[in-house]
DNA sequence: TGCCAGGCCCTCTTTAGGGCCTT
């Protein structure tokens, strides 16, 4: 798939979940995601789903979205029909996208819908462009960065606004430590796949 | 009740092992 620089928009998306894999029966309980365009939040989705089956308590512990939350929400099926609508067209950010991809991809899969856009990973974006970070978690990286964080994490929103925040933060810091007006996505894909210590000879030698 | 996965990345590496991240 070609990567899709032409996107008019990125959409920044988290899940919660009822647990770590989609091939061992693990289902989607929310989806929170941001587009953001010309480094503005323009449009949010947040949307409770029915998985189908109880919640364990360590994912009610987790996330704070009780089983009593979920009765009588939309099921995944119906939420994720929206949501594919809603990322139509752009490209897709998560923090360790690995995880959230594989849960888009296995949710879309079973109502047979699909999507045009690239992913990439803010958390392997951070671990090239602040190498000195105690750690790469998500709320770590928020505090690392002092970005206001009112809120509480583990919600799919306030995640996926806290992720579009740090993305933001990122892009800004390659642009004014490299003199970079403006950073395409083949640049941030190009990043991700570089070893740690080439990414300064990279930005400093990027057009 | 307790447990499960998988990609990335480093190193005491590449015929491997283990920590980091996500729920």
């Amino acid at each position: 798939m070609a990567f899709n620089n032409s996107a008019s928009s990125l959409v920044i998306l988290d899940f919660e979940t009822t647990g770590l894999s989609p091939n061992m029966g693990d289902r989607a309980i929310e989806i929170g995601a941001v587009r953001i365009e010309n480094s503005e939040v323009t449009e949010s989705f947040s949307q409770l789903m029915d998985p189908g089956f109880r919640i364990s308590g360590f994912i009610e512990d987790y996330t704070g979205i009780s089983n009593q939350m979920l009765n009588g929400m939309p099921t995944c099926a119906q939420v994720m029909n929206e949501f594919a609508d809603f990322i139509e067209g752009s490209n897709l950010v998560a923090h360790n996208a690995s995880f959230d991809k594989r849960f888009l991809d296995a949710e879309l899969n079973q109502i047979s819908r699909s999507y045009s856009g690239e992913f990439s990973c803010s958390m392997l974006l951070a671990r090239r462009i602040y190498q000195s970070a105690p750690t790469h978690k998500l709320g770590d990286l928020i505090k690392y960065k002092n970005i206001s964080a009112d809120g509480g994490f583990h919600r799919a929103l306030f995640d996926s606004q806290m992720t579009a925040k740090l993305w933001i933060t990122m892009l800004d810091d390659i642009k004014n430590d490299y003199g970079l007006t403006d950073i395409e996505f083949s640049l941030v894909k190009k990043l991700v796949k570089t070893p740690k210590k080439s990414v300064h000879d990279v930005l400093s030698n990027w057009k």
